[in-house]
DNA sequence: GTCTATAGCTAGATAGAC
DNA sequence: GTCTATCTAGCTATAGAC
């Protein structure tokens, strides 16, 4: 029972980050213990299941990221909307490091082939789906408005990524970003 | 000098599906070779620089094929503008099979290191927002709004391609597509 | 809990027969 | 041009010392 190298948040933080630039299949086991400070038998100890193990503990601390930098601040009615959607996409800003980071939903969601992990990666999707379209019936719109604004908003990030990286050009990211609110409150 | 057993369109389509759906470092030589229907040292006659060609040679082959499919398309200024847009959206629906496939550019932007794949796929993709620019402006936009609507086009697809594969909904690529004529021609 | 050492395998790549 | 056979390096994973 020797004390722990390295804090379980922290080890999960530079996991995410291998497998987040290198995806699945890229990132080998040296890869990510030397990431994490660690050699490979110690995140064996650490996760049995091996990589597989890992990917999914990866996505399970996305999810808790997420709850707390998106889903509770959405929801939490008692502020004001509007500074509930600007706090959420600030949080999504330094998410995904202006654009310069990709998703790890989406480098996970290729390759593998283990079911697990897209499990993972929907419950996750879902997630985010249900508190943007909670947030926009409570500003008023339908529950299919809801949906249609919701779906828009991840589509919007999503993609946006994605260009922003093909292109090289930050600012689509950026400008993505800021769409997402007029996405909610249009200038009339 | 034998004859060649695979055409070399055929080859390439092949193997185009083989890195779509497991990625750069997720598709094998053994793979490639499989799905191409030949040997591994049979692929190395044909790409000598080995996987790293066979990836290059995928980009390209999407090129041409965009080009084609999309760029000639939808710069046909002797066509109906409305008429090259379907055709366009049309020929991005068989593309993607109706979201069933991913994006060959997507899955080949991730992990690799490989600068020159990262400019071919810089390259196709500012193919297809030239085009889709070159559209807007030719049914009246600004240069200004043209670009955002070249852009919004590209995240549109992008975009929806991974959230309707994440939520396991093919609905949303539907949608979305239908979104890229109401994009150009808002129903007011 | 972390480490060194190593097993067993598959990867990318090449040599040479036909 | 395609094939079988093979090399070496790197992979995932495990055993066992501390």
């Amino acid at each position: 029972m020797r004390p722990q190298k390295i804090e379980n948040a922290v080890l999960l933080e530079r996991l995410t980050e291998v497998f987040r630039s290198k995806g699945y299949e890229g990132s080998s086991l040296n890869d990510l213990a030397t990431s994490a400070g660690l050699k490979k038998a110690s995140l064996y100890h650490r996760f049995p299941g091996g990589k597989e193990e890992i990917a999914a503990a990866v996505l399970q601390f996305t999810e808790v990221w997420s709850k707390k930098h998106v889903e509770d601040i959405i929801r939490d009615t008692k502020k004001p909307a509007r500074q509930r959607l600007q706090e959420v996409v600030h949080n999504i800003d330094i998410l995904y490091a202006q654009g310069e980071k990709t998703c790890i939903l989406r480098a996970l969601s290729t390759d593998t082939g283990i079911d697990s992990l897209g499990e993972l990666i929907q419950e996750t999707m879902n997630k985010w789906l249900g508190s943007f379209a909670f947030f926009a019936e409570d500003i008023g719109y339908t529950p299919k408005e809801a949906t249609q604004k919701a779906t828009q908003t991840l589509i919007n990030i999503q993609g946006s990524l994605i260009i922003s990286k093909g292109l090289n050009d930050r600012r689509i990211f950026k400008n993505a970003l800021n769409s997402i609110t007029t996405l909610y409150y249009p200038i009339t």
